[in-house]
DNA sequence: CATCCGTGGCG
DNA sequence: TCGCCAAGGAT
């Protein structure tokens, strides 16, 4: 039997049953495949039940507002997925009337949709013959065909699209995307792979060689940087004074606490004699809420502190982009897990 | 094209 | 504790 229908046979009995794979709708895959983007299932699940329901079809996800989609898509993670899917579903209705496209083009041209997203909607919804290339394939081909060649290089990513795209089932492309996928997921996984009762173990390069905890091969990225984030509390009869991020840098357009970021690690005295928070808060009485928080990104470590300003909202100078809102409604904004994880401890 | 963009789980 | 990495995309 060929590597293709070999997977497919496995999929047939043994793949995962998972919402998403019930429908053709190319809207409907559209939401997960973007909610699965570097995401693992179980995690991604929740909120695709939440998009869903909210937004049942392109129309309506298009006439909300970002801060509406950036909340219920928080806590996911990468919100330049949200934004882009939102751009995306204005598109979609202004120059596609609203009918979600399936073509491989089309779809590549939306925000938020790379070669792999255009290559699973296209099959997925009408069979086009795209094969996927994500972290499972990279990985199941890797092993079995023995390939040492990074995959996080330009090479590694032309020798396995074009290794990819040869393999591919020519009769049933949709179910071969899913089932090399899924087998990668829950057999061919990154640690502790079950090869003891592998479809391939016959033939598998890498059991053969004994490298599979080897491959795939991938060069190792930059190191984090560390920031240092000053978060102050500031309340005001029963309102509480929030912060929306710029663009530019990690969380954007989220909302915070008032921040104040020092290139150093600093103590609390020396911070309040930065001109920055001189400037916002004069001589105001400061007080810490709990420790340091370390949070990791996948660029960075942010070394997070909170502090309350009981009496700041008489000496304070306001920013353009900070607003109150009453303690209940915060609820309502999109805040990054830094932000609402001490919401839920602390207030 | 190297770097940036979150969060959570796991060995 | 720490590094890896997970149904990637934009710049």
């Amino acid at each position: 039997m060929s590597f293709a229908n070999k997977l497919i046979a496995w999929y047939r009995s043994e793949g995962r049953d998972l919402p998403w794979r019930k429908t053709q709708d190319p809207y409907i895959i559209w939401l997960s495949e973007v909610i699965l983007q570097q995401t693992r299932v179980e995690q991604g699940l929740p909120y695709f039940y939440t998009f869903v329901e909210h937004f049942p079809s392109v129309a309506e996800f298009a006439a909300a507002n970002e801060d509406e989609v950036l909340r219920l898509w928080q806590g996911l993670g990468y919100y330049s997925r949200a934004r882009n899917m939102h751009k995306a579903a204005k598109i979609v209705v202004q120059d596609y009337q609203g009918q979600f496209p399936c073509d491989y083009e089309d779809l590549l041209s939306l925000p938020g949709v790379g070669e792999y997203t255009a290559a699973a909607i296209s099959s997925f919804s009408v069979g086009e013959c795209k094969a996927v290339l994500d972290g499972n394939v990279f990985r199941v081909l890797a092993r079995v065909f023995g390939i040492p060649t990074a995959i996080n290089t330009g090479e590694g990513k032309k020798l396995f699209q074009a290794l990819a795209q040869d393999l591919i089932s020519t009769s049933d492309p949709g179910t071969y995307n899913h089932a090399i996928m899924d087998f990668g997921a829950t057999v061919c996984k990154p640690k502790a792979p079950l090869c003891g009762d592998c479809i391939f173990r016959g033939e598998c390069a890498a059991l053969e060689e004994d490298t599979v905890a080897l491959l795939p091969v991938k060069l190792k990225a930059k190191k984090s940087r560390d920031r240092y984030f000053n978060y102050f509390v500031i309340e005001d009869d029963g309102m509480i004074l929030m912060s929306k991020r710029g663009s530019e840098d990690v969380w954007a357009n989220m909302y915070e606490f008032p921040l104040i970021e020092t290139k150093d690690k600093l103590e609390l005295e020396e911070l309040i004699h930065t001109e920055e928070y001189r400037t916002a808060f004069g001589d105001a009485v400061v007080k810490p809420l709990g420790g340091v928080t370390k949070h990791v990104l996948s660029h960075q470590n942010i070394y997070a502190r909170f502090f309350r300003l009981p009496n700041a909202k008489d000496v304070l100078e306001k920013k353009d982009t900070w607003h109150y809102f009453l303690l209940e409604n915060l609820d309502k904004l999109a805040k990054h897990k830094l932000v609402f994880s001490f919401i839920d401890k602390y207030l």
